[in-house]
DNA sequence: TAGATTGTTAATCGATTAACAATC
DNA sequence: TAGATTGTTAATCGATTAACAATC
């Protein structure tokens, strides 16, 4: 397997959503120009990135629309079905439960867990609420390989414990701290700052009107 | 104003986190190999990042922790205040508004906005809820300067422009989707997406146990 | 066929890492 | 002083962009 350089990965998704939006209005074919364009990319970037999906264009032709969103869909694994707990039922953890288009990326949430006695055996959008300390067996049972941490920072490290115990193989971590973990786990932080950060250095670029590519 | 490196500007958020850490644990000086071992990277690409927010150390000593902190934050223009409006009240909006550490890097969410009618009046953590059609004169009036959108996609792009007619320098986007908007108005796209392809790409990889540097 | 686009090699650019003198 | 760490220059590495032959 060749390792995908990090920014390809970060760009795929990007071209996969706007194939989709081309697909929806009856676009069949689409060139790397086309796509570079409406992106703000390199056209030889763009095929570039798409070589690694082992898609194939036609020269004059281009790609065709369908082929390269099943092959985007299919080289990020997202055609596999990953089953995942959501780890804090507060308003972040019911936005991911709301946010049925997860499944699209082969993300299902079937089950949610909160230490908040009055929503343990409620349902929050079709998936039920058990107990932080149902973790560990129903992941084993359940065979669960994702672990959505949507939890404050201080009770983090606690609940990726547990879901670690329950063999679970990646933890996406929105809690606004780090997590020790075996490295066999995989830890996704999901850090909000880290955008902010992107946003504030733009906000003053702009008004040095050091306005480059973006 | 020389330009930052975009990875550069990704990495300040995670040594201001670290940081904050270590002083809540007293500790006073730190050194760049320090802060190197504890996120995983080089010590040389620590100081030149650190470079960049103009922070002095010293031989054999170090760095400040203290010093490092305002150094990152002052760069960062965090210890700015920037007026928010947080235009829908759903879960991912009420989780924005929740969170209310977003003061400590400036961010005040003044009002939010919803086209519910029910929610119109009320209040989500103190911050109280308006009608989306005022958004323009309001945030005229209170001279905003983000924009935070977390409405569904399909709603995104009618509610940027609102934003825009109201003066709105800059918007941080949670829905799924692109939006159109002068160039001097900034967009940060927060795609949820991105993060996922990195995730299921992480657990490829260890799968083929290719476990590199991470 | 002529022209546009792919796939790929080579050149450039920028970021990371190594090396090391200066310094506390 | 000896040793550790900074600040900085040079070397390396990897990603982006340019160039272009192959091809439909």
């Amino acid at each position: 397997m060749r390792i995908t350089p990090e920014p390809t990965m970060r760009r795929l998704p990007h071209y996969l959503h706007f194939l989709k939006r081309q697909m929806e209005n009856g676009v069949e074919k689409i060139s790397s120009t086309i796509i570079a364009q409406a992106l703000s990319l390199d056209s030889t970037q763009v095929r570039k990135d798409l070589e690694y999906t082992g898609v194939k264009g036609k020269p004059k032709t281009g790609f065709f629309v369908k082929e390269l969103i099943n092959a985007i869909l299919e080289f990020l694994t997202w055609t596999t079905r990953r089953d995942a707990f959501v780890v804090g039922a507060g308003n972040l953890g019911s936005a991911m439960l709301g946010y049925n288009r997860f499944r699209d990326y082969g993300l299902h949430f079937v089950a949610a867990f909160d230490s908040d006695e009055s929503k343990i055996g409620t349902k929050i959008y079709d998936t039920p609420i058990f107990s932080i300390d149902k973790i560990p067996s129903m992941a084993q049972q359940m065979q669960i390989t994702v672990g959505v941490l949507t939890v404050p920072a201080q009770a983090a490290q606690e609940v990726a414990d547990l879901l670690i115990k329950g063999g679970i193989k990646a933890i996406w971590n929105f809690a606004p701290t780090y997590i020790k973990a075996p490295k066999e786990v995989v830890i996704e932080n999901h850090q909000f700052t880290e955008s902010l950060a992107a946003l504030t250095r733009k906000m003053v670029e702009v008004d040095f009107h050091l306005l480059k590519k973006e």
